[in-house]
DNA sequence: ATAACTCGGATTCATAATGTCCGAGTTGAA
DNA sequence: TTCAACTCGGACATTATGAATCCGAGTTAT
């Protein structure tokens, strides 16, 4: 359907979901918002498909973050004021809140199999992979969708997110 | 075959690939082994598959982190000291230098699309992924494969890695 | 010279992410 | 009060990716 051929070579697997990527830009948007907005009004502002979004925005429904609002003029608002919102929260809430390495015991097997009692604690290497984990999540955790929008609104000269908002609410309807 | 039903809830697309932890813990046994060691023994040693090892083992040749010896009794060894390997070689080498998250550049698509020319550097949200992605190696940077074989020196009490390359070596042959 | 043992890349299978659908519930207006 | 339209919610196919496998090329010790 796009033209696009966006070369993925990458693919190997530390990638996250793509879908993380539409709910922050959804979330930066509902920033702005005074009014809940529809999911698929903001798939057809992305450009994207309005059925799998939603699925997204189901997730940080269930994770508290936006609140539905359902019947005639319904649609999404955030729960929390923006500053009190993380990109991590967001993360988490689309991906799951799984760590980033999941250690297989792989010690307690094989012949020289180290025994059950002697691995309460956790291997070295996931050791070090827990501390990398726990530097990525911080660094997330710093900013807030509040720092977000703003840094938007810097990027480009003319009031982006104000904008948006005017082309949500009127809406032929 | 395994009766591990090892509930493995946890799956959205963070997690890394387990060959990952395979790699390490060679990596480590590497550290201690003075002469070659072959694929099929590192997998007997661990428990694991040994033709997927093997293509894990191969990603680590091709990043230049260990030298493959053929022949009769070749196999591979670490091509510099241990203190010299970090944690995030060994990751990048097995799980691709892909960065964690990829923007689609979604801000360009839709009816409020921002225009190509005010696209030249990345957006807001993805500047902030690639701080936390920052973040993550630079934790993993700060460990060597050498500080995991101390720390698993540490760990137990007894010179396990020793055991180890002794397990190794004479193998029925 | 031979034979055995090594790695290397290409191939197949299973799982999980992507994308989709229709039904339950709520609201707003007539 | 009734109705109708619009919303979200979870359950369902499809496709891409990772996991696991195989056999062939190359090298070394005998
Ligand atoms: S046993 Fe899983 S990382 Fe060491
Ligand atoms: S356009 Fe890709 S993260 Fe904003």
């Amino acid at each position: 359907m796009l033209s696009e051929s966006r070369c993925r070579r990458y693919a190997e697997s530390v990638r996250l979901s793509g879908g993380v990527e539409a709910a922050l830009h959804c979330c930066v948007v509902l920033t702005a918002a005074t009014e809940p907005v529809p999911a698929a009004r903001l798939a057809e502002l992305h450009g994207v498909s309005a059925t799998y979004l939603a699925k997204h925005l189901q997730a940080l429904s269930r994770a508290e973050l936006v609140h539905s609002v359902q019947g005639k003029s319904g649609g999404y608002v955030l729960t929390r004021p923006p500053e009190e919102i993380t990109t991590l929260d967001v993360v988490e809430a689309v991906e799951g809140p799984a760590p980033t390495f999941v250690c297989a015991e792989i010690r307690q097997r094989g012949p020289m199999a180290a025994p059950p009692e002697a691995c309460t604690a956790p291997c070295a290497i996931t050791r070090a992979m827990i501390a990398a984990d726990r530097a990525w999540r911080a660094a997330l955790r710093e900013v807030s969708i509040a720092d977000l929008g703003r840094s938007v609104a810097q990027d480009y000269e003319s009031d982006v997110l104000g904008q948006i908002v005017g082309w949500l609410a009127p809406a032929e309807h």
